[in-house]
DNA sequence: CGAACATATTCGTCAAGGCGTATAAGTAAC
DNA sequence: GTTACTTATACGCCTTGACGAATATGTTCG
């Protein structure tokens, strides 16, 4: 697949930051591999406009992508620039801080809980630490 | 001035740091306030160029400038966001590893020890830091 | 006042990239 | 094969912003 190392670069990396929609995908990624359909439903945005954004993020270094039959599942990986990562990490310790990514987080366990809830994620594959641990979902309704 | 704290913008944040020009300002900025006329000659770039990135980060909320008579010197300024400042301070620090980045600074130092080398630097006056220390310059002409 | 200087802004051009819409590509099941 | 489904890409439109060049603003000094 992607077969360029190439030179990192810097500027594609902070440029990939630089955006709400960025940002909030790599908030939900941050524990875990996911789905793109969970992506899609969480952030209540087309699809082609989450899979846009993953495409740049990939194209940055920022993530990368694993088939799973028809889907996708996206993951952060840590850039090899040892400064690069470190700004990773901040940053997504950072927004884990903010309200509205907290949100997210919340509708992303909501969602893990109850997928068949949800029109879109019937039969999805649930984020691979979900699945593991399973320990979001005790039965209960919301919060 | 700017009278406009407004909401932190975190993508105009990131969007501040996606640019080559403006993270070598920010690193040259990064211990000490500085005249913009270093920064013309240390960059070796267009005094318009660097003025507009200037600004950029100054619309970011990244950066502060003052007026002293015709010389305006810039700082960092870390963003009232604790997230963001992590981020930033994050950042300086990989920045300050990076080898054009110490390139730059080493140009600098070289700059402040004998400005009147510099046609564009003579009279100009000192980052704040060397001035008040004085550290780096043995018996020279300027100021 | 005007001249000299440091810095900021404007203008015109151009490329990057965000968006919605439509469509293509990949996979699984029939 | 075809169909249904998930995800990716192409297209056209539009905004942002980077650049060089020219010009404007602000300050000091004579």
């Amino acid at each position: 697949m992607a077969r360029k190392p190439a030179a990192f670069d810097t500027e594609r990396f902070f440029q990939a930051l630089g955006d709400s929609t960025r940002l909030r995908l790599l908030n939900l990624m941050s524990d875990q591999e996911i789905c793109v359909c969970y992506l899609v439903e969480i952030l209540g945005q087309p699809q082609p406009k989450i899979s846009r954004h993953l495409a740049y993020l990939r194209s940055a270094g920022i993530v990368a992508a694993r088939r799973d039959g028809k889907w996708m599942h996206y993951r952060i990986v840590m850039p090899q620039h040892i400064g690069a990562s470190a700004v990773l990490r901040t940053t997504l310790a950072w927004l884990a801080e903010e309200k509205p990514m907290q949100a997210d987080r919340a509708r992303l366990a909501k969602a893990c809980c109850a997928p068949s809830k949800f029109v879109a994620l019937r039969g999805a594959p649930l984020p691979a630490s979900v699945s593991a641990l399973a320990e979001c979902c005790t039965p209960k309704e919301a919060l």
